[in-house]
RNA sequence: GGUUCUAUGGUGUAAUGGUUAGCACUCUGGACUUUGAAUCCAGCGAUCCGAGUUCAAAUCUCGGUAGAACCUCCA
């Protein structure tokens, strides 16, 4: 470790070292991640969950989860659950589990308090009433015929509001602040509605909910947030935020907002997530083609590779749009690192070897992962009769091939060297298998036989191996899909419907048999791979996270 | 036509008035290897434009330009 090295901070780690330096809050960073449960959470909360609980973690400070469920009409507890159950599987802990509903009967005393101060109102107009108040941005708006109601009358009202003496729109309360502002959060925001629905966990006992912008905030102060870390889209609503608190004189939270973070072919918007589901266009929320961080985790992307991606893609206040590559970069490197490596045959092509004995069965010692050796080693047993990838060989290959052709010799990897003598075809022409002869003294580990080859190959016992189904998933959409349209009308035309291909009969080695769900692996050149949890005791499914780099097949390419 | 904000290689992110403008991903080339993976090495490649301040500007100021956000009884 060199001690020189400089550690660079970004903006918000910045501002968390000046507070520290001035002493504020007695040095506690206190943080929160404030989901609202009407989704599964995706790549753009991985981001915001790393940097709320990263940050506390670096300070030596805490980091709440919150619910903010102040909208009984889309939220639900599956969704509270599944979202535990995430941010759980990135590997962070919370301080405490929240729920801005707990604190209904405290919002409500702030508004009370607000209205005493003739700092709200109720308003009896109707919502498009209100828009039209509202003006645009470039336009004032103008005042409310209701704006200047008394307190006494205000506070009657907003009571009758709780006790449900009016239907849903007929009333609302607002702030009173400023119609003319040239922010339109500022032209007196909506505080309460009415809203006559069951919220999932209060239940019935309210009929009027606090908006947005009146419950986090407030929530912040409540639980003595010192940094209220939130999207740039908020930046306009933080005059409202800091009015509110100093009007109420709670707790000075301090909103800081930072740029989302978007990834190319990802989709983070709920809504549309949401239409693929329930449209099924996928088989659920966690389907491994679903951005979702379920998704990925079914997918076989290791929670270590999400924390790394979010850590390197970095912390800034300028819109970004991150290329795939590196989280397919941060996969690849956890997986290579941690996945054992096993023999599996995704497209076989069968291998007799002439010279080997019917019966005979060799155990063939095989390291599990040549990056760790704690990982140990296994047996694979080696046969007369093999599978080898059909396109580890070609009847007429070019200059550089390494693989097996005919009159060629090649390495099986922890195995013998072959040589192919014969292809066998069909009436069609079709290659149907290989006759080889395998050199008795090069077997690995003991090679006497002096022969050089260039290339290896892997393969599976015919008679051991196990049948497997993978399943190949693409990514779903293409990054020019329509961002601008308002109605999400054209985004399904860029579903692709051959994204899921499934290979039916792989062979893979005799050692899976035992291996659990969720488990990953490293297919050789194939790729990494995890165990489905849908396997079945007949049948094992694997989804393949991310190809490995195919250096022979770029050097084609370019030819 | 308002307000607020942003602008560094293809992408993302550093540089806090003084560095040959750093790093990562991508891309290109090479080395090594019982798979061509992994690993290692090298290379390509950037301060939006224009003035000003200063001995010195990516950094400060002003003016352009470009982009984003704000206009839900959503969060």
């Amino acid at each position: 470790m060199s001690d020189e090295k400089y550690e660079s901070l970004n903006f918000l780690e910045q501002i968390i070292e000046e507070d520290l330096k001035n002493g504020k809050h007695d040095g506690r960073v206190q943080t929160r991640f404030p989901p609202e449960p009407n989704g599964y959470l995706h790549i753009g909360h991985a981001k915001a969950i790393c940097v709320n609980f990263g940050i506390a973690e670096k300070y030596n400070g805490k980091c709440n989860l919150r619910f903010d469920d102040t909208n009984p009409t889309t939220e639900e507890t599956e969704y509270v659950e599944a979202i535990q159950e995430d941010i759980e599987w990135l590997g962070f802990e919370w301080d405490q589990v929240l729920f801005t509903s707990d604190y209904f009967g405290q919002l409500y005393d702030f508004a009370i308090q607000l209205i005493e101060k003739g700092l709200a109102y109720v308003d009896d107009s109707t919502s498009e009433e209100i828009a039209e108040q509202k003006g645009s941005p470039t336009v004032p708006g103008t005042e409310s015929p209701y704006r200047n109601r008394p307190v006494a009358e205000n506070l009657e009202l907003f009571r009758q509001m709780k006790e449900g003496a009016f239907p849903d729109g007929a009333r609302v309360l607002r702030a009173k602040i400023d119609m003319s502002s040239p922010n339109m959060w500022m032209r007196d925001p909506l505080l309460y509605r009415i809203k006559k629905e069951t919220h999932h966990r209060t239940g019935d006992d309210w009929c009027i909910y606090p908006m947005y912008d009146f419950a986090h905030g407030q929530s912040d102060s409540i639980e003595e947030i010192t940094h209220s870390l939130c999207s740039l889209e908020f930046r306009h609503h933080r005059p409202l935020y800091d009015w509110l608190i100093e009007k109420l004189g709670i707790f000075p939270s301090r909103q800081i907002e930072f740029a989302r973070m978007n990834v190319s072919y990802m989709i983070t918007s709920k809504r549309k997530l949401r239409k693929l589901v329930e449209e099924k266009y996928v088989s659920a929320w966690d389907d491994p083609r679903m951005p979702t961080i379920s998704g990925m985790r079914r997918r076989g992307y290791p929670p270590a590779a999400i924390r790394l991606f979010c850590d390197k893609a970095g912390v800034a206040r300028r819109d970004n749009l991150i290329e795939i590559a590196l989280l397919e970069s941060c996969v690849r490197d956890e997986l290579n690192k941690t996945t054992a490596r096993v023999m599996a045959v995704l497209n076989p092509l069968k291998v007799v070897l002439t010279n080997y004995d019917e019966d005979k069965v060799e155990m063939m010692d095989t390291v599990n992962n040549p990056e760790d050796e704690s990982m140990g080693t296994r047996q694979m047993p080696f046969a007369r009769e093999l599978y080898i990838e059909r396109d580890d060989f070609m009847e007429d290959p070019p200059k550089k091939y390494f693989r097996l052709a005919p009159g060629k010799n090649v390495r099986l990897k922890n195995g013998y060297i072959i040589h192919c003598d014969e292809v066998i075809k069909n009436e069609a022409g079709d290659i149907q298998e290989l006759r080889c002869t395998y050199h008795p003294d090069s077997r690995s580990g003991s090679d006497t036989s002096g022969i050089k080859v260039k290339g290896t190959i892997h393969w599976v016992s015919a008679k051991h191996a196990l049948e497997a189904e993978v399943r190949l998933y693409d990514r779903l959409f293409t990054v020019d899909m329509p961002t601008a349209d308002p109605d999400g009308r054209d985004f399904l035309e860029f579903f692709n419907e051959n994204s899921l291909e499934v290979l039916p009969k792989v062979y893979v080695e005799p050692s899976l048999a035992t291996a659990q769900p969720g488990t990953r692996f490293q297919f050789l050149r194939k790729g990494y791979f995890v165990m489905d949890e849908e396997s079945r005791a007949t049948k094992l499914i694997f989804n393949r996270t991310v190809s490995l780099r195919d250096g022979w097949a770029k050097k084609m390419k370019k030819k």
